[in-house]
DNA sequence: TTGTAGGCGTTATCAA
DNA sequence: TTGATAACGCCTACAA
């Protein structure tokens, strides 16, 4: 406790070390070492050979400093334990890689402040690029962008955004596929496990909804929507809600995978059977959907997907191309056992 | 597509720019902005409104490259879609941010090659300290923590390792608790559902195992131990393989929660019921584990703890200080609905 | 209390 | 094909 080691701090080799061994100039060394066309294979193999040889390992901040580009993309996301999220992440961090660069993570909780300054450390940082998941933030990104001529990917914004670089599943398309599924199997009477209505995804899942109803002539029954958290706690709530209706549903259509889960337990506390007596779809499709039981019937998003195409977003406007935004990515309805006719 | 936009690069302000329009030198500057003690109050706020007005944003880069230190932790993970992992790393990161410590994030896949690779960037990046979380590598890190004389903290590698520097939980006791437990209701063939026997904490779990049957002079049968994948597709197998067995066994141990949820739906497959027919018990309670049907008996490990204490160990590292290491992390029974006397 | 000078490890721009 | 020189933005002596 306390004791404190002497650490001898070993001088790392620079490539002046290198240049001083082979009797060459530092610029010699520097371009034999990043494969620079004018230097003679000789001296490159040489050159090669004694950094090796002498544990040479570059600078990525010396050269960062000169070239005013870090390699480096700063990843702001609400949190890490969520399944969608944590989907997402590797997609973001593997096209990343590919491009060579790193990424650095740090959560924002959904609180707008937090969330202000892990954006303002990617500035010290001078990260070259920046993607946000479900942001908290509203217009604020375009200004940012614009200021600091950085570009900023917004994955899911949980508000609504007039910046244009998003990426974000078709949430209004999505909530009438498992609407209209549901419809199909004969149910009438379909609930709505929600999310805060500020939440503009939630929002717009909700639209599906009643658009779907709409077009199938079945009134909107503001009593069967309820608002969850888009987590278990949420989801078990609003089933134990929706089921002490006088009418209670035969289906319920989740915001989220999670909530179904909830849900999903809430049900079983009330000795209500899914499929039997009440369908339930959730939406994102995480890995676990298909893990429990009944399997969970649910709107795909293609998490990978939407990663992927959100980082090479940001390395394209890097790039100074421009790209196609905002995306709006499809979803897809999957089936399995959690739904059934009525 | 192809068309490119031109990017007007808005040079930065400098601590140079803030002088000359101060009419003082960057030095001054440098010491106003940094809290310094010598420097008149007067200045010092003159300065810091100018430096707010201007948008000054200060360069991590050039700091580190004359100080020599990044405030950056390195941290390589397997992957982060796994619950446990996704447990950990927030806490990593709060204890990192409140020290005022950015994280940089890759995941290594359980591939030599990449963590490898991985760690070689985290070089390259000069980062203060590094965490990896289920190393792959072997005794590896003994000689680069040395090498480097950067501090390098294991979490639950895979291998065993001579590495000092590691936190993990009491596997042999948490395996132990589980098994007691299990007994404890009455079973007597109790079955485990493991991983490859390379993983060392799979290893040590199977021991705990074989400990408390040993201890109640129950006989270790070989047939009732198969090897799952640490996911759900494993434990689904594995628990498929259990009960076809002449002599299936009564309760089931699992290597980790999602083993666990796995075993579930194969007992449900092959019409056995939990905990009715056959109890489960788990390992790790990830956050899911209380809301799955029924809540699962688990062994709980702290990952919050685990992460802090992790990154307090490369912090206290970092500043010198020995710390105490390796750190085996104390683990509970969490008793559910999941498991029953027999 | 303030300023000057030097250097952190690279790369870029010239000139040789 | 090579080398000298000057940045990049900041901090830390040391001097004033």
């Amino acid at each position: 406790m306390g004791k404190t080691v002497t650490r001898t701090p070993v001088r790392r080799v620079t490539i002046k070390d290198i240049a001083r061994e082979a009797g060459v100039s530092p610029t010699t060394v520097s371009r034999a070492l990043n494969d620079k066309p004018d230097i003679s294979d000789g001296t490159k193999a040489r050159i090669h050979a004694l950094a090796q040889e002498m544990g040479y390992v570059p600078s990525a901040i010396a050269r960062s400093l000169v070239t005013q580009r870090t390699r480096t993309i700063g990843l702001a996301v609400r949190t890490i334990s969520d399944l969608w999220v944590a989907e997402i992440v590797p997609a973001i961090e593997s096209v990343a890689r590919e491009a060579d660069y790193e990424v650095f993570l740090s959560c924002h909780y959904a609180a707008a402040e937090l969330e202000k300054r892990v954006v303002e450390t990617f500035r010290n940082r001078q990260v070259d690029g920046i993607i946000v998941i479900s942001s908290i933030a509203g217009d604020e990104y375009r200004l940012l962008q614009a200021k600091w001529n950085v570009p900023i990917v917004l994955i899911a914004p949980l508000l609504d955004t007039t910046h244009h670089y998003t990426v974000c599943a078709d949430d209004v398309e999505g909530a009438q596929l498992a609407t209209d599924h549901l419809i199909a199997l004969g149910h009438r009477r379909i609930g709505y496990i929600g999310v805060p209505s500020w939440v503009a995804c939630g929002q717009r899942r909700l639209d599906g909804y009643r658009h779907a109803l709409l077009a199938q002539d079945i009134p909107y029954d503001p009593c069967l929507v309820v608002l969850g958290d888009a987590h278990e706690q949420g989801g078990l709530e609003g089933m134990q809600l929706l089921m002490a209706l006088l009418q209670p549903p035969t289906a319920v259509f989740c915001f989220n995978d999670l909530t179904a889960i909830g849900a999903l337990r809430g049900a079983r506390l009330m000795n209500v059977r899914i499929p039997e007596n009440v369908s339930l779809v959730g939406f994102d499709d995480v890995p676990l959907a298909q893990h429990i039981d009944p399997p969970l019937t649910t709107i795909r998003q293609d998490m990978d997907e939407i990663g992927r195409r959100a980082c090479q977003m940001v390395l394209d406007l890097m790039a100074g191309h421009e790209t196609v935004a905002p995306l709006v990515m499809e979803t897809r309805l999957v089936v399995r056992k959690s739904s059934d006719r009525i």
